[in-house]
Formats: structure tokens, sequence, C-alpha cells
DNA sequence: CACAATTAAGTTGTGCGCAATCTAGTGGCG
DNA sequence: CGCCACTAGATTGCGCACAACTTAATTGTG
């Protein structure tokens, strides 16, 4: 068993320190992860993963944006979205040209079967929905807290410390 | 722009539905990836990663474990495990040997090395804390939430509707 | 005991996430 | 104009996550 001594003083590191720990990120971790088998059932007869999916999700509404954009949306960057983005073109999803005005950006439209796949994706979110069994109060509240520890992580990085 | 023109009718699928959806698993995986720049960072100098360090843990709390048991810890397979486990061991932290009792299983222990690194360790959980700037009690709620929606998305995906 | 079904690890292949580096275009600013 | 800092994307390399498959050991059942 090798039970940890809890040495219990004032001061930090009481020894089982290295479980609690774990708990908030491994949690996060492994709920994303049950999120991302269930998305990958849904998304499979679409041809999506689900990285792709929020591309589309984007393309969808926004009808076209630059990488530099969809990176911001998704905190991605160009090393992630070139890869997939050049895979959603060679599926024909997607379209990519330079822009004119400006010769260092790529814009990322949608081809016609990209905008027609949209049909089939609205069935998506209901299957989704359905597999949390939360309802909508529950997950916004949730959201919220997770945005708000996100933002927190965000600003701990920049500082040196 | 491209305002999607809700329909709004009783049934299912309003056009923004393909927004809400994104939102929940969306913000899960945006925290789980601020987590892991955060770890990045934290454990550069033990020169481990976070799913290394997860195993580490496991290993220090019970001394050494099966890899079947590593992975239902830590909801991985052996397609994860195996590769990450033969990182570990030619880094010098871990041991690997077949069990005597079942040729089949692969029982992973730590080396003095891999020991000792524990000290080290015990400096990361603060700097994690720290960095989400959430209480005690706030973590262990969130935490709590992130397992029963994990439940559901596991429970659900049984199913085979 | 023999032999099929099951189980534990490992292997292969694909895609994501990210750091680090590279290329090329842009925009100052003297 | 000429040079330099900056920016957008792409590329490379590594590690993780997972599906699909392989290999070898074990268990169960006739």
């Amino acid at each position: 068993m090798t039970t940890p001594t809890s040495t219990q003083t004032e001061t930090q590191t009481p020894d089982d320190f290295l479980r609690l720990d774990q708990q908030i990120c491994f949690s996060l971790n492994a709920a994303s992860r049950a999120f991302g088998s269930v998305y990958r059932v849904a998304l499979k007869d679409l041809g999506l993963t689900y990285p792709q999916y929020l591309v589309m999700l984007l393309l969808w509404e926004h009808g076209e944006l630059p990488v530099k954009k969809l990176g911001e949306h998704l905190r991605l960057d160009s090393g992630t979205l070139s890869p997939l983005l050049k895979r959603l073109e060679a599926t024909g999803l997607v379209r990519r040209e330079r822009s004119a005005r400006d010769e260092r950006s790529v814009v990322v439209g949608l081809t016609d079967e990209g905008g027609a796949l949209r049909e089939r994706a609205l069935a998506v979110p209901r299957r989704i929905a359905a597999a949390t069994s939360f309802d909508l109060d529950e997950i916004r509240d949730l959201r919220a807290r997770l945005d708000k520890l996100t933002a927190a992580l965000d600003s701990a990085e920049l500082e040196t410390d």
C-alpha cells in the first residue's frame, strides 16, 4: 500500500497532494476524451474528425475565414491547422486561396459540397446533447466555469514566475 | 455575416444549434489544453510530459502496477501506454518486467531514479493550483460535475442507438 | 488432454497539438 | 529607395490518443 504519512503541518505539500492535484486536470482530460468518443461516432458518416467539424462550424457560420482567424477562434496555430485544412481540401469540403489584398494570408472557404454537408450536420448536436443527459442550464453553468478556468490558466502562463 | 434564419419552430434544430453544441465540448477541450500548457512548463525540469507524470503519480502511490491497471486508472489502452512506458524506461525512471504468475502481463515499477524524482515532483501541485486561482471547493465541485458528465458520455456510448 | 475463446501487450497507421524553424510578403522609417 | 522588424502560413519533429490488427499466454469446456 505504501500509505503516505500525511505530515499535515501548516506549510505546503502534505504527502497526498500528489493525488489531489491530479484530479481536476485529469477529470477535464477524461471528459474531453469521452466527448471525443461520442463525437467520433456522431461524425463518422460525415467523414469528419472533431477538430475538422469545428472548422466546418466556423465556415458554415462565417462563410469564409483566413487561417489566422480560424486559429484565433479555435486556439490553434498553423502547425495544427495547415495539415488539417489540407485534409479538408483533399476531401473536397474546403477551398483555400491566397488573399489578393495580403499575399501572406490564406482564406479558407466552403466548396458546394462543404456547404451542402451542413444539412447533414444539423443532426449532430441533438445526438451529442442526448448523450450528455445534462440540461441546458447545467451545460451553460459548466461552460462558464470552464471558460473562467481557462482564462485563469492563460493569464497565469504569461507571468514569468 | 450570413446570419442564420432561426426557424424557431417547436421541433429540433433551430439554426444556431450548430453553435450551441460546440460550446461545452469546446470549452472542455480548451480548458484541457490550457492546463496542458501550464503543466508543460511545470514539468519541464522533471523531463516529463503530462501523461508520463500521471503514470509516475500512480507508481509513486502504488509502487508497481501491471500495464492493464495503469490503463484502467488512466483510461488508456496499450496502444498509448506501450510506447509511453518504453520512453519512460528509456529515460531510466521505470522498469518493466513480465509477470512470473501470468506471462501475458507486464509489471511496471520504479527505478531508484524514478522513486527519487518524487521529491522534486512535490513542488508541481502547488504551482498548478496557483495557476488555476480556484479554491479547493470550487475545484471539487467542478471535478464532480465533470466526472458525472464523463460517466453519462461513457454510458451513452454503450447504447447501440 | 485438446482446442476454441478470451485476455494482455505490442505494433501499425492516422490525426491532433504544439514547439521550433523556415519562407515569403508587408509595413515602417530613416 | 533600402533595410529591418514583423506577420501569416507552412514544415518538421515529437508525443499522445485511438482504431485495427498481431502475437502469445491463459482459461474454459467438452
